[in-house]
RNA sequence: GGGCUCGUAGCUCAGUUGGCUAGAGCGCACCCCUGAUAAGGGUGAGGUCGCGUGUUCGACUCACGCCGGGCCCA
């Protein structure tokens, strides 16, 4: 049996405009997302950009390249989602935003993944073989991360890459080089690097295994040469006979010792001791002596004085070497400490990259007695000449213990880098480098390469955040000159020439004329052609700076080599500027607008950018620089795979889609470090879900709508809902455009969820639900209401489109219709012209006190639905006139049948119960117009006049 | 060890130049609706603002120290 009234439900269900849409409620972007990304591909979006936005002003944002090797991680994610957001956001401000993506191909991890794979089998091969394997890997790995970008929906003209391995991208990277080259910013050094003695070649730290060695660890006796600051103090004449106690693991680099470093705020005692039958004055660490005097058998150990490291340097200590004729300085170093030795540190700066460090400052000899094949060359004590460094530990051994400067030795077990391929132990050694100068005044105006660079951070460039200027100051400030050479053959090589006598041919002119080879042939034309071959264009006679033996009679039968050494990566990434912005958009493109890498980039690549740039062009490649931070896991600690505690990026689009990676991208404070977590994710899709449900209602809500039947808004709507939520409009609009363009993409992210957690479906939509689905679907009030849904749905879906370009792009079709122009091709809204009543800025907050009054009645009377209320309203007049408001508007917005404005001097709200008051069948409220209608049902006015019924 | 940086409700974050009972969203609890329904709505409970010492009439906000993270160096 049927109930009656159920049937009459039914009936009058049916008379209501009850939402539809295709849009549907599930969003399966996992399979969706790779339809867009298709039909995008297909038309050809990116194209279609740049020829809307073709004579536009230009925003010109430029890809740092990430390294082409393995796949995507979370850091990638972050970085690609905000470039994406910046790129598609300037572009619909309006803005040409064409943007290139590249890739970072040359350098060691490819080679050395390339050498492990070859095996046995590289010893055989040519290098420009193995440079063809590493070639192809990097290859393979550009069209994987590629796709696995694009499956991000970024928008980048993919088609047209930039790899740093291209020859056109080659060539420009040596252009610039030549210019640095003209400036006489390049010169060539020694520093010492990992050297292995079997292969005779450089090494880098990937190319190192640490394995147990044992070695003879030492202590050695230097004689002073000078008074002390502890002379006087121990009550010694100046000139009485004190040492330096230092301490080496390895006893071959002692030739080469130019200084001894102390810790300039530890404290150092002079002892008096018996050793060996006499009386010896020797001076080292306090905390140390002890230990380290009985160690070696001195008795009746006496303390005399004591002093601060820095004392010893500042008072010029000097100091006589044990066995060459030669007295070197005592120095301070804040890398020595009391952990073990001696605390005065033997420091040979041919052989350390901290003695390097201290020999630079100190301004030592880089001195490397130690040929290639690890013996001792010429300059060496002759009884070292010719033996090769681990025997030489042995002899020196011998000569200091001969003349009774060694106070103690003992073999030990430590861990010491080998050389990966050859198993054999490693040696530093100082060879030629080659270097860019920060420090020669030989920049615009006599200016050093720091100094200008330094002032173009200071004032020419923005930050964000600001604290990155700050940072990148002072990292400028205390660097080295930059090293751009490297021992391998995975990349772009450094065009230098050698005669005989290993004297280079490195010119503005020859680096120019093997850049034309290496235009048209790529880098591998160096490990191809001869040297006369690379310099086919070019005439030492007309180089004013061709080297002496270079303009000879006879050159270039002469005889001359290629160099061996090819540019730290860092120099091909730092010259893209040149190499794909000047070169694909023109000197007037530069400097970009934007850079936007990792806060790890204060180092990288802003920092090998900015050298050439202003050292050649004399300004900064970039305008701004934004940083964003680092990944770290729930408990803030970094993210790894061998921590374990990493997420896959493929896991992510499978499980969440790529719009809801990109939404969460959006919520963060990317500045800092960024806590990732799944349950992150999890809350993402939720909040997206939220978005999306709000769009699919309004979209629903639209199906008998057209522009064509919308309304005009007058003054006289300025108090109806449509005008307060067209009001709300315009704020998201100015805050989320605001947001886009100061890059606070996490306020904006709030605004839009907000506007539709809270503006649309807790306020507005719930508010006009009534009449959408019960007005006569023509009614001016209905059709006002969808008017303003039809612009915000329109002007939201523009405002997400950077953020969820699939989702907007669905959206925009279902409002649209499917031949609608992309989303991705619009600008975003501008705020609507309707006029909004002032007075809304009282009624929402005096909304929140009904709603209260609403929740005590539903619990004091047992009301529970808020449609059996009804609500009597006292306001103060000056505070908020409610005169000119609607009441059924009121009643909506509170969800209640009935509103009444009451009069009276004090605020007040009073809820009625209406329960014993008729219900409307058809809209079920009880507003008091509710009675029988021809038709036999219980309907109010409005509802009844819908229908067409008396 | 040094430079820069972060530490606010269970979670993710706002808190402008120091000043009214420290805010939001999520989550949670309780409740409503069943004509957005693997949806929608309402109300509410949650905070020693990392710790300590100063400066100040007053500090989440300033200074110094400490503890715990991160990036880059050494």
């Amino acid at each position: 049996m049927t109930d009656p009234t159920d049937e009459k439900k039914r009936s009058y269900k049916q008379t209501l405009n009850l939402p539809k849409t295709a849009f549907a409620m599930k969003a399966n972007l996992v399979q969706n997302e790779p339809a867009s990304l298709k039909r995008w591909q297909d038309g050809g979006l990116y194209r279609a950009i740049r020829a809307a936005r073709k004579g536009s002003s230009k925003y010109v944002f430029h890809d740092g390249p990430p390294y082409a090797n393995g796949s995507i991680h979370l850091g990638h994610l972050l970085n690609k989602c905000l470039k994406d957001f910046v790129v598609r956001s300037r572009t619909m401000m309006g803005f040409d935003c064409p943007y290139i993506p590249g890739w970072d191909c040359h350098g060691l991890p490819i080679e050395h993944k390339v050498m492990q794979e070859l095996g046995e089998k590289a010893k055989t091969m040519e290098a420009y073989q193995v440079r063809r394997k590493c070639q192809a890997y990097a290859e393979k790995f550009v069209k994987l991360q590629g796709g696995q970008m694009q499956r991000l929906l970024t928008l980048a003209d993919y088609d047209h890459p930039y790899l740093t391995m291209d020859p056109a991208y080659e060539a420009a990277s040596l252009e610039v080089f030549a210019q640095l080259v003209e400036k006489g910013l390049v010169y060539r050094a020694l520093k010492p690097v990992h050297w292995s003695i079997a292969n005779q070649t450089a090494l880098a730290e990937a190319e190192l295994e640490y394995e147990d060695r044992k070695d003879t660890s030492i202590y050695v006796l230097f004689d002073v040469t000078t008074p002390t600051p502890l002379h006087e103090p121990a009550k010694l004449g100046p000139n009485a006979p004190v040492q330096l106690m230092i301490w080496t693991t390895t006893p071959w680099t002692l030739p080469a010792n130019l200084a001894v470093a102390a810790a300039p705020r530890a404290l150092y005692g002079l002892f008096k001791c018996e050793w060996q039958g006499r009386t010896h004055h020797v001076i080292l660490a306090d905390d140390l002596a002890d230990k380290v005097l009985a160690t070696g058998g001195a008795t009746d150990v006496q303390r005399l004085a004591t002093c601060k490291g820095e004392e010893l340097h500042k008072a010029g200590v000097r100091y006589r070497h044990p066995f060459i004729d030669r007295v070197s300085p005592v120095v301070t170093a804040d890398y020595v400490t009391l952990e073990d030795g001696t605390g005065l540190v033997h420091t040979a700066p041919g052989h350390g990259v901290e003695d390097y460090q201290t020999g630079l400052r100190e301004k030592l000899d880089i001195y490397c007695p130690v040929l290639a094949d690890g013996t001792f060359d010429h300059t060496a004590p002759d009884w070292l000449q010719g033996i090769v460094v681990w025997d030489a530990n042995a002899k020196v051994l011998e000569k200091l213990t001969a003349s009774n400067h060694l106070f103690h030795a003992h073999r030990f077990t430590h861990s010491y880098p080998h050389d990966w391929r050859s198993k054999t132990p490693t040696i530093f050694r100082a060879t030629e480098q080659w270097f860019v100068s920060v420090d020669m005044e030989k920049c615009d105006g006599g200016r050093s390469l720091r100094s200008l660079s330094m002032e173009h951070v200071k004032n020419g460039v923005k930050f964000i955040p600001d604290w990155g200027r700050n940072r990148m100051h002072g990292m400028l400030e205390s660097r080295p000159d930059w090293c751009i050479s490297r021992q391998r053959s995975w990349g772009l090589p450094i065009p230098a020439f050698y005669n005989k006598d290993g004297e280079a041919l490195l010119t503005a002119a020859s680096v120019r004329a093997v850049a034309k080879v290496v235009a048209q042939h790529g880098s591998d034309a160096w490990f191809k052609l001869t040297p006369e071959e690379l310099l086919k264009d070019y005439d030492p006679q007309i180089d004013p700076d061709a080297p002496a033996w270079a303009k000879a009679e006879g050159w270039p039968s002469l005889g001359f080599t290629k160099g061996a050494d090819i540019f730290d990566v860092w120099f091909d990434s730092g010259t893209s500027w040149a190499s794909v912005i000047r070169q694909r958009f023109g000197a007037d493109a530069l400097p970009t607008d934007l850079y936007l890498e990792g806060s790890d980039q204060h180092r990288g690549w802003f920092q090998a950018s900015l050298l050439p740039a202003v050292a050649t062009t004399g300004k900064p490649p970039y305008k701004a620089i934004l940083t964003h931070g680092f990944m770290v896991d729930r408990d803030g600690r970094k993210m790894s795979k061998s921590l374990g505690n990493a997420l896959e990026v493929e896991t992510l689009l499978k499980d969440y889609g790529a719009d809801v990676c990109r939404w969460w991208v959006s919520s963060l404070p990317f500045e800092n470090d960024i806590k990732v977590d799944i349950e992150f994710f999890k809350t993402a899709g939720e909040e997206y879900r939220k978005v999306r449900n709000t769009v699919r209602f309004l979209l629903s809500n639209l199906y008998d709508y057209t522009p064509a039947n919308a309304h005009a808004f007058t003054d006289a709507d300025s108090t109806s809902l449509d005008a307060w939520a067209l009001g709300e409009l315009n704020k998201l609009i100015a805050t989320v455009v605001d947001g886009y363009e100061n890059h606070h993409y996490r306020r904006l992210h709030e605004a839009l969820f907000n506007f539709c957690n809270d503006t649309l479906s807790a306020v507005y939509l719930a508010a006009t639900k009534d009449r959408l689905y019960c007005d006569a679907p023509g009614s001016v009030r209905r059709r006002r209401t969808q008017t303003a849904m039809f612009t915000i749905t329109d002007a939201l879906v523009r405002l997400l489109a950077p953020i969820l370009p699939h989702t907007a792009d669905e959206a925009r079709r279902a409002l649209h219709g499917e031949n609608a122009t992309s989303v991705h091709l619009e600008t975003f809204p501008t705020a609507t012209g309707a006029k909004v009543s002032p007075a809304w800025g009282s009624v929402m907050p005096l909304r929140e006190e009904w709603m209260r009054a609403i929740e005590q009645a539903r619990i004091e009377q047992s009301i529970d639905n808020p449609l059996d209320m009804g609500l009597s309203v006292t306001v103060v007049k000056d505070q908020v006139d409610l005169s000119s408001f609607d009441p059924t508007d009121l009643a909506d917005l509170c969800m209640v049948s009935r509103f009444v404005v009451t009069p009276g001097t004090t605020p007040a709200c009073t809820v009625h119960d209406l329960r014993s008051e008729p219900r409307c069948e058809r809209s079920w409220k009880r507003d008091g117009s509710v009675r029988e209608r021809a038709d036999g049902g219980m309907l109010s006015d409005r509802d009844a006049a819908a229908l067409g019924l008396a």
